[in-house]
DNA sequence: ATCTATTTTGCTGTTTTTTGCATTTATGTA
DNA sequence: TACATAAATGCAAAAAACAGCAAAATAGAT
């Protein structure tokens, strides 16, 4: 006869020892039946020691939850720019995700259910989307840019050059109807003409701050542009400079 | 007849010998009821020299020992050992980094003043190697395994084949002096061979847990490690299996 | 030694916990 | 989609904890 802290203590060893566990092998090694090794492991993943999975378990520290989202400035609005952005979803879409808080924000609302394939250069939406059961993450890799916190070099542009995605979405830092789609930063520019380049349509989201603003390096024209999303209701006055545009606003 | 002070001090022997005590063992060891046993239980409990659990009782130190909570674990082990494995690192060393949370608290401690060029697949070794001035990090792209938080598919193989680092450094599931070292995801077992191909020298780093523990796959014979970096001193008896082979202890 | 008050112990019946099983529901995978 | 596996749910049996009570043992006082 075994005590039941006795076994849960047990299970705890195998599991930093291996870092997983399934329930099965718990349940032949312990001799007890799957449904107490469940049930043992769903305390055990309240009391948060461990993360329960479908079919076991693993170990806390295995797991990269110890990321917690950070604070974002204006995550309300981009939340609801993400919440509008996610509707052009369809099942099956190949689509590009670029960099930045809004975008982590969109990758944030994509609904559970949706299947989709997901291209990205930036740790933080692929960080988000390791969060969804669906989709399957391609990360581009190359020389990481330690500021912008994506992917800018290497051999990023050569695996741009081969794929036609369904999709761009990406945050801006400037916009502007006669100037064009800006921003600052030399490598990210190449970055994202090149993904842009990868793409049938460009939906563009961002708060509606970075309207009307410019930088030094243009990245497109608004002509390039299919979709632009910001937090305004479409007929907002702000929005009146970008009507004449020839892309949809949402 | 048995004096309730002795039968007392028999319990607490006898869970200090066993670390643990069923109610009903002692009721026929010591032939008084199981009632009596519980209220014996109950008192040293409440004198806080038991744990008292459903069915029997708990010896304090197995208690404490397994159920303090754990943040990442062993943690002091594994900052230990990754001091111990920085000491490796030349200035301008082209190196691999694999993934896992000893290879995360290795990467953390690289001195900032090392000029290094890392490559990796791992999310959070990434991740941590942002906070270095002087790492170039190239991230091997492709798909994304969202188990081991890493990259394992696509066409890392590809990319792994076209370089030579001068070391890999890597953590490990299971490694045994005859079966050498071993894991149990398939896909990453992968990645970690072709790791193993692209360095000049691999260097394990692992805590004592996992030494002499197999699993289902195997991934290189131990004469193909060149060090080994424990938490342990290399002259620790745990390690004497190991001393035999060709790699360096450290 | 006898009586009494207190403690200890075992017993009874009830309640709670634990565990395993069967059925339904959900989940992941080919 | 369909299939196999795992999880959740409800239920029942077994074990243990609990409360209350009475018998037995103990200690103290006369």
């Amino acid at each position: 006869m075994m005590l039941k802290p006795e076994r849960q203590s047990l299970i705890l060893q195998e599991i930093n020892r291996h870092n997983k566990v399934l329930s099965s092998d718990l349940s032949t090694k312990l001799e007890v039946s799957e449904d107490t090794i469940r049930r043992d492991l769903n305390e055990l993943a309240k009391a948060g020691k461990v993360i329960k999975v479908h079919g076991g378990a693993l170990s806390k520290s295995y797991h990269a939850s110890s990321y917690t989202p950070i604070e974002v400035y204006a995550s309300e609005s981009k939340t609801h720019i993400a919440q509008k952005a996610v509707k052009l979803l369809k099942d099956g879409m190949f689509i590009l995700i670029s960099g930045g808080t809004t975008c982590r924000a969109f990758a944030k609302n994509i609904p559970h259910h949706l299947n989709l394939t997901v291209f990205t250069a930036s740790l933080s939406t692929a960080m988000q989307l390791m969060n969804h059961p669906n989709i399957e993450v391609i990360f581009l890799g190359g020389k990481f840019s330690k500021n912008a916190q994506m992917v800018v070099g290497g051999n990023v542009f050569e695996q741009l050059n081969l794929i036609k995605m369904d999709y761009l979405f990406t945050g801006l830092n400037g916009l502007h109807p006669v100037e064009g789609m800006t921003d600052n930063d030399w490598e990210v520019v190449q970055l994202s003409k090149a993904m842009i380049r990868a793409s049938k349509k460009v939906v563009t989201i961002t708060i509606s701050e970075k309207l009307m603003t410019t930088h030094r390096i243009k990245v497109c024209d608004t002509e390039t542009i299919d979709t632009l999303i910001t937090e305004l209701k479409p007929t907002d006055e702000k929005l009146i400079p970008f009507q004449k545009k020839s892309f949809n606003i949402l």
